[in-house]
DNA sequence: TAATATAATTAGGCTAATCTAATTAAATAT
DNA sequence: ATATTTAATTAGATTAGCCTAATTATATTA
């Protein structure tokens, strides 16, 4: 139906939506899909015959409903397909994003809901990112970065905004794992590190890009 | 690594070398691939430049060694996919190629094994078609064709040659499964007709046609 | 063996998705 | 308001994988 590259196009255009606000700036799309500034204006012009982007030259991109509903599908089957890697085939979630890459373009007749079903219709995926319902709703998270609670504050640590694996190895390292109760014991006003008390757990101190990148609800 | 197309097309001169002989024809495999005879010209002078195939102008096509493994992990993907699409997903096993098709160009560090190993190590696929081990060994199947048997003659239903939906649900609807217990009663002389009895179930009439799509032994 | 039929290749072109270099449009600073 | 910087587009090429039409090579038949 349509390729991987459209698909691809339609997910970073999604997510910059989310993100930078309704319009996406060419230069930004470029940045995200690894390709240079002309190679994106002769994608939106093939999309936006399509309709499913609309275009305007000069003045940025907007998906289309039709854009909107192909991109929550992907983000859909990837995060699906991420659930399957690591619950099932038993990979670290810093494992799997690449396979989830390749995954999350597989059509199929109902594939994605049976799969959905086979892993007993989760909520979010292994890094805490939601996953959008088989309507293609996806819940609007409530969830705050940890670097804009105060001392004293307490939350679950529910998702993260960096999916790096050299990222994600360093909260295993540390022992900061999703779904834990973190309660923000300091916060060094001189450097801006965290000391923070995981329940059951040592105390640790991270910096505050490490504070930055988790998110609380 | 390869593109989809290359290995589409190992996978195509794989089975092609093992059904009519080591050497390949450019119009049989333009036939199975589905495209016009100048686009595999074009294609193996490519693959024969990546050491995929051996190719001499008008002389027909090999794989080389690498060629075959590729072709082999392939088939190895595609089958354990399939495995999973009818055992894990309930698919039923008219259902699975077209997924499995896309299924077996997924890349991932270990994920056909891990797959292998969550599917508890199946020895065939869900058409009887036998899966290819981690080393790329290929057990040598000693099937014969029911077409091939006498009146009287019985033995264990394996495998078919026609993988297509419209024959899977022929069987379906008549009742032979794989693994059924079949001796041939009789063969009509007349139009090669053959009268089946089915441990434990009625008889049943099938063509020649059907005869020789499946595989017993 | 020569004539014919079939199979394969070459020649020339197309589309999707990319690139670099040059140009134009928009935003920012003077 | 102009000049300058930055962002975006156009122009012209490239590669993989496909096409049709024309040509050549191989196989078959007379
Ligand atoms: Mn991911
Ligand atoms: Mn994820
Ligand atoms: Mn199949
Ligand atoms: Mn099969």
């Amino acid at each position: 139906m349509h390729s991987f590259t459209e698909e691809n196009y339609l997910k970073a255009i999604y997510k910059l939506q989310e993100t930078n606000g309704e319009v996406v700036a060419t230069s930004a799309l470029a940045q995200v899909m690894g390709v240079h500034a002309p190679s994106v204006t002769d994608m939106l012009k093939r999309m936006a015959q399509k309709k499913l982007v609309g275009y305007q030259k000069s003045k940025g991109v907007k998906l289309t409903e039709k854009g909107k509903q192909v991109a929550v599908g992907i983000i859909r089957n990837h995060r699906l397909w991420e659930v399957f890697l690591v619950d099932k085939l038993g990979y670290r979630w810093d494992e799997v994003h690449d396979m989830a890459e390749q995954l999350e373009h597989i059509q199929g007749e109902d594939l994605v809901n049976r799969l959905d079903k086979f892993l007993g219709f989760p909520k979010a995926d292994p890094h805490g990112d939601p996953i959008p319902d088989a309507k293609g709703v996806l819940p609007k998270s409530k969830s705050v970065l940890l670097s804009t609670l105060k001392a004293g504050d307490t939350g679950t640590f529910t998702g993260v905004t960096d999916h790096t694996a050299a990222f994600l190895n360093y909260l295993d390292k540390t022992g900061i794992a999703l779904g834990d109760s973190i309660k923000v014991k300091a916060i060094e006003e001189y450097d801006q590190t965290y000391i923070l008390q995981l329940k059951g757990k040592k105390d640790v101190t991270v910096s505050f890009k490490v504070a930055n990148s988790i998110l609380m609800s």
